[in-house]
DNA sequence: AACTATTTATAAGA
DNA sequence: TTCTTATAAATAGTT
């Protein structure tokens, strides 16, 4: 969104990078903001600048560090035992957890054809019905994906397409450059998405690396349980 | 940035809100990650909705509580521990819980399809690979309750025929009781795991109610998986 | 979930 | 830095 596209990687131009870093932390705190307060969510956001300069963001009336206190309670990294705790309380919600973890455990037992042993016959249908919607969803979701790099993929070369051709009006009649294929085969090595692999189709290619590019939101927490 | 402007506060309608929730969320994740890659920026961000459902980003390849400990750090904010008696070890066990219900959670959301838009091309197809896998179990396993039930209704056809013609031994020569379909017809419904129908084959029969019935001629039955 | 008319964000240039 | 402006992107309302 602005006078051309760019690709998101690192900008080496420290320049650029900081300019581009203040533009778009602005952009981003509202954003974040508008979010806040249009769907009446609790955001915490915490931006350290390459210089290491801080910003940040935190839903008003609270503070960052009730966010970081909710945060740290959902995701179970609480560090500092709260003193208004009493020890009843700690062991009911520990026998709570406890319920709920071993609940869950059974639940993604189903989801993996583990458990299945002791399921009625109704329940196992209601299972693979689930199961199906599920599936369904995630190869849509892979379909979209793959659609949507082919798209990248054939704009790019279109573009590439079209420089070969300004190039070889300026160059004049050089027999090689009326071969596009050519120039692309080379070229596809400095495609942004893809490393030193030659696919043959684009089509192929596309298949190979999907998605990694885009990679988004990884968050580091990682489940390994898929 | 739609069909018409909008002022920024809480949306009232919470269908609407839920929606916008969702697409500006998923805006506002990609744009952190853009920043934070673009200008090479260590950012942490923790979205509660109004729901009380998480949605975080972190910059890779640190973790949500590296960026809150630079950032409690940088803001004098880090929260002394109380004196640790005895009921350390109990916050711990509280902690593991929190974090492993959290993870669980996560995990079935994948497995019905809730979680799709995080994650990466590669995974999604070991997610595909791995519920193609459950339904396959899941369907095995229905199979596998038919034909256990066909089975058993034979079983006990037979018996019943063969208790009739122990009959029609004992009190000699009647013709009704040479036709056994007619015997079984009237049987069926004494049956004991169907009520008033009266269908009119076995295998058509067993396909209808399925399972609970193979509890009470199998009670204990509990090991074979799949 | 898609679509699309608009608004908004922003990359590049001054 | 700040302003401008042509374009890319996000998204509000609709289907």
């Amino acid at each position: 969104m602005g006078r051309g596209k760019i690709e998101i990687k690192r900008i080496e131009n420290s320049t650029t990078r900081q300019v581009t870093f203040s533009k778009r932390r602005s952009g981003l705190l509202k954003k974040t903001h508008e979010l806040s307060v249009l769907c009446d969510a609790q955001i915490g956001l915490i931006v350290f600048s390459n210089t290491g300069k801080l910003s940040q963001y935190c839903t008003h009336p609270f503070r960052m560090e009730e966010i970081i206190e909710r945060h740290q309670k959902v995701t179970g990294t609480t560090r500092i035992p709260d003193r208004h705790d009493n020890r009843e309380e700690l062991y009911n919600e520990l026998a709570v957890l406890r319920k709920e973890t071993h609940r869950l455990q059974q639940s993604i037992g189903r989801y993996t054809g583990e458990e299945l042993s002791l399921i009625a016959y109704e329940d196992l249908h209601g299972l693979e019905e689930q199961l199906q919607l599920s599936l369904d969803k995630v190869r849509a979701r892979k379909e979209r994906i793959l659609e949507e790099e082919n798209s990248n993929i054939y704009q790019w070369l279109q573009v590439q397409e079209h420089r070969a051709e300004i190039e070889y009006h300026q160059q004049g009649a050089v027999e090689e450059a009326k071969v596009p294929v050519e120039n692309l085969q080379i070229q596809l090595e400095h495609f942004p998405f893809f490393g030193g692999e030659q696919p043959n189709s684009v089509l192929q290619l596309a298949t190979h690396h999907p998605y990694h590019h885009l990679q988004l939101a990884q968050p580091n927490h990682q489940d390994s349980t898929i």
